[in-house]
DNA sequence: GCGTAAACGAGACGGTACGTCTAGTCTTTTC
DNA sequence: GAAAAGACTAGACGTACCGTCTCGTTTACGC
């Protein structure tokens, strides 16, 4: 029978906590996602199975917070602000920043990895998915969709835009690239896509 | 030591071949990706598990097979031509329709899981993605490449246009909405989708 | 590579040692040491295969440990004591009483089946062999090696009798007799191959 | 269902026969008896493995089937004759040398592995027990028997003297010491347990 | 000599068991 | 009472052989 009783969690011991980060981190960087399982992780964090097992529902699970605590650590030691899409008047310009940076960012094993395994275990597991989308994906997205709202409101773009469709325009063929490796991920194909996205394929 | 001779695919048995493939997509629709085991298809099929390690490198593969397999004989039921989107002079009537057809097609569990499952692999295994990729993902690309290419030749859409991103506008979008359920799947959705592909999302 | 850590015995659950010797004495009697497998042991005894591999080498060494373990039970039932050959001052009639019990035994097939399975793997494989005779054969050889020092040494056998040799002369005969199936295994022959052995074979 | 009809013994390849009974007898010295299996035999001999299965029941019965061969092999080659335990007069001398001879072949690998192999699966499996007996331990037997024979007419045994355990007075302890490594066997060994045998543990 | 039938080499097949690995639970001991 | 340690049940993994079953290919006999 399964333990029902929710763990005290003010007397969490943080240490573990950190240190299956770190484990579940390095391990699904050096040796792969599938590669990667919970004793691994709890041997090499010096931690009990149990304490994962007490804390995660899975190891998608673990890996997800310790990708989300990832970035609040990169965040807080950057200073915390710039966490928005710069508004300097010139739309295509702003877009082209971004996307250029979110180029760069997929590129870089540290994050391609395991964002990678998060994508394909969310893609299979909806509860898993839901948590991926609300704790990465989503605050991702609203800073494009915050920065296209801007520019409608100036009318710069369509009065009726559908934000999410919008948004989706630059993310969406920017994430199946590069989940599908169907073509190469540089800062040429981010500027196309964000011309080809504002613009249309009509001819001018 | 691995066997490193290749079995003689002359004396294949047709008929474990076929029962493979049902057994893997039959297991993959009811219980989930996942919880498909080899032993579990060589069961159900009526077959010794050495018969699938010995033709197929993984569950992954099998299964992609199995699904290629499906679509082929779906094509055949159907006289194997409309393998094209129809070119009715209206281009923005011609990609609602396939969009639409393809949402209706992501929303079919017979469709759904095992394509899921097979992107999910692919993700997170490159040798797989590519297999994915080229025997499944690019014939369908293709389609939207070849009407595009046709509007493009006829002045209908700009003269210098990528192909590859045209096509990525239509189908990033919905298999990012698709893969991680960030948006209902509806034909409202498609033909909006559509529509700002063609024009972009600048005003008129 | 093997898991080079020992487990710890101390932790190890008696339960599942007992249904594991229990499990494999049933098997064997049931269904024949061949037929008999390694998880067919741990299904009947309701074990994980892995506990048995943790602490046993090989089948044949759980059955080893089995019936060491059922004749320790046994002895302690009966109260322990009578583990010696009585010494009435007649060496003939106490040897035949012995050799015939020992008769008795290898006649039963609750003990029949296990002792050949463990002398036919014993034969094959030094390293069990040895445990086999230290743990099952040497015991119940002292009985008669003492037996036969009592006598020897109240002058009725040679004063430079080889026990090894002397105790032989009894059980090798009854074990080939018994192992190899090359003649009736009763009383009589018992009586006689005592006669034998104590006096030779020249005329009286 | 089993192929009832009976092959064509006239139509054998002797080739192959003898390839088998070679590669047999090479793997169990080699390899060791657990380790050589059917589709073993069958690859070194550069054969089918139907073909073994076709003429044989088992892959006791092959080996059987080539140690008995070889033994014939190895007779003819001496010239046939010799099949017979000198009578010189001086039982126990002639007794000596045939145990003696027998301690010898007993400890050639070539010999005693596959007669351990062989006796290691009679003990378990009654039917094969049976052919073995037939085949390879009676003839031997009988030649003590014939001996044993002679001198009692010649009344240098009891009269009354029951052969078939006279027999197991030599042969029991030393196939018993044999099988169960319980001790040297050595020239010694067989001069003092014929002297044993022969006249009994009783003093002089 | 030539057709035919059986034995042959080869090896794919449906299976069983192997020994290993990981999941997730449970228990014991330590802090 | 949380945590480290690790033994436990459970069962999938990929491998090795089993014994059966085709395949073509010799091989040898009867016509």
């Amino acid at each position: 029978m399964a333990d029902t009783r929710t763990p005290d969690s003010t007397r969490r011991s943080e240490r573990s906590r950190r240190a299956i980060y770190d484990a579940a981190l390095a391990l699904v960087v050096e040796a792969g996602y599938p590669k990667t399982t919970i004793e691994g992780i709890a041997a090499r964090a010096g931690v009990g199975k149990q304490t994962i097992y007490r804390w995660w529902p899975s190891k998608a699970a673990v890996l997800l917070e310790a990708f989300v605590d990832l970035g609040e650590q990169a965040a807080e030691a950057v200073g915390e602000v710039g966490a928005a899409i710069p508004d300097t008047g010139d739309l295509a310009a702003d877009l082209r920043l971004v996307v250029r940076a979110t180029v760069d960012e997929l590129v870089d094993p540290k994050y391609d990895l395991p964002t990678r395994a998060l994508a394909a275990e969310g893609i299979v597991d909806a509860e898993l998915c839901a948590q991926y989308v609300e704790k990465l994906l989503r605050p991702s997205l609203q800073l494009y969709a915050d920065r296209l709202a801007a520019s409608r409101e100036r009318g710069e773009l369509r009065a009726d835009l559908d934000l999410d469709i919008a948004v989706e325009l630059f993310t969406g063929p920017l994430s199946g690239r590069w989940l599908m490796r169907t073509g190469p991920l540089t800062h040429a194909y981010a500027d196309r896509l964000v011309d080809y996205a504002l613009h249309g394929l009509a001819p001018r």
